[in-house]
DNA sequence: CGTTAATTTGAAGTTTATCAATAACAGTGG
DNA sequence: CCACTGTTATTGATAAACTTCAAATTAACG
């Protein structure tokens, strides 16, 4: 029995547990119909499976319901960047739908639960509900800010600013998504590994970097947790200026 | 008198001159009435201007007309990155409309005309006509494909590589937007320090390796034109494989 | 022309990667 | 419960890539 249960989602979205807290935007009845129907139904993907495959045209969209998974393209000779992390809420596949064929690949970091949509009723799905459609434009653009803030990490801040910005970053839609407990701690189910291919480090250099953070106190990961201890030196290090982050819409 | 034109967008939508290349989707009659009465007027800016500042709350929605342009971010002690380049046809301002103030900046590259459109237009305009609000998260998908590969490069590229990568990507792209000449040649504005910033190098890295590529007689750059010399030899250092671009919607 | 911006080059210094190995840990079957 | 096995974390040593500093050359422009 895990300590970070994977609950299914439930049959009917009006029972979604995620509706219930504060990260995400408040939908009406008629909307919640809609959502409701276009859902072709739920799937379980365990820990290290895709959720879509790097090559082959994928035929659905997800919502992560529970637990964690990773955007991430490889090139030819196995080197892999990790695009982003995703969270329960966070809508898969958007990209891929309209490439027509994936351009990149998602991982489940964790067991995790997906709602499943059809692809091809995407746009039959915009069509009747507009307000939706521009929900599912909401995402994107700010999937694509992510990505935009992991560029600027990548390509401008040392190792130590880096990692300090993936945990700060981490932590806070962690707690968007109601992940954190009563102590500030949160699962965390990165290896080193990832996090040395989210930031485009060597695995080595990561264990080094992360450990000289720990042992400056700043932060701490234990039994698959981790806990922000000083929160205002890892945002000096990380260059990073606290915005509350906004609800978001959940497909 | 410049070798490189910058029209200043055309008053009727259904003259744009975009709209006669290959490179953009058709548009229905209908749907041509609602972005002509969606946008509010033209701009030009100047190169080295600013369209969007990087910090304040943008009240516009742009789509470049002619010309260069970039997004970016600063950190706080100066560093930049540059996010991605912005061709002809390219929507911009769309991640600011939904995070309610500008999170980059957009710099024109070139002197540049643009089509304006309120921001606070949008949601009404994607209502009347669902079918362009999908052509717009197609654009906003896009783009964060375009950022997706940025991370890869600079996350997994070593500096030849992430060179040859941006050099093939742009000649892609300018080929798409119709800007490639007989002779293969196309404009190109960006100075080194563009590429630096672009890339995650610094200036004087980016100048060393350019040069040896260009001593590999991989590419030429003179009088502000690239043209790529050996495709394949530049393909295979970025890892490329050539997918045809395919016509992107034009708002 | 004169002035500023952009490019080019050499030399020295730092960060990060690679190599190689060991230690800690998690899960499995006996 | 314990040995076994594969994964993950840790550490030291060396090499390579990249940055920084400083300065000269070339190009762009009013």
């Amino acid at each position: 029995m895990s300590i970070f249960p994977r609950p299914q989602p439930p049959a009917a979205c009006a029972d979604c547990r995620l509706r219930q807290t504060q990260g995400f935007q408040p939908v009406t009845e008629e909307e919640l119909a809609c959502i409701q129907a276009f859902r072709s139904g739920t799937r379980k993907v365990a820990a290290g499976r895709a959720v879509i495959a790097e090559l082959g045209d994928p035929v659905n969209l997800f919502t992560l319901y529970a637990g964690w998974a990773f955007r991430y393209k490889t090139l030819s000779d196995g080197r892999r960047q990790i695009l982003n992390f995703l969270l329960p809420g966070d809508f898969i596949g958007l990209q891929a739908e309209f490439a027509n064929t994936a351009t990149h690949g998602v991982e489940a970091l964790t067991d995790a639960q997906l709602c499943v949509f059809p692809q091809s009723g995407l746009w039959d799905f915009v069509r009747r509900n507009p307000k939706l459609g521009y929900d599912i434009t909401w995402l994107s653009a700010s999937g694509e800010q992510v990505v935009d803030e992991n560029l600027v990490t990548v390509g401008q801040r040392n190792a130590a600013e880096r990692i300090a910005t993936l945990l700060i970053r981490l932590a806070r839609r962690a707690e968007r998504a109601g992940l954190v407990d009563g102590d500030g701690a949160f699962e965390f189910p990165l290896t080193q590994q990832h996090i040395a291919d989210a930031l485009g480090l060597s695995l080595v250099h990561t264990n080094k970097t992360l450990r000289k953070l720990t042992q400056l106190g700043l932060h701490e990961i234990r039994d698959g947790r981790l806990r922000i201890v000083k929160p205002g030196a890892l945002a000096a290090l990380a260059d990073y200026a606290a915005r509350p982050l906004r609800p978001q819409p959940l497909i």
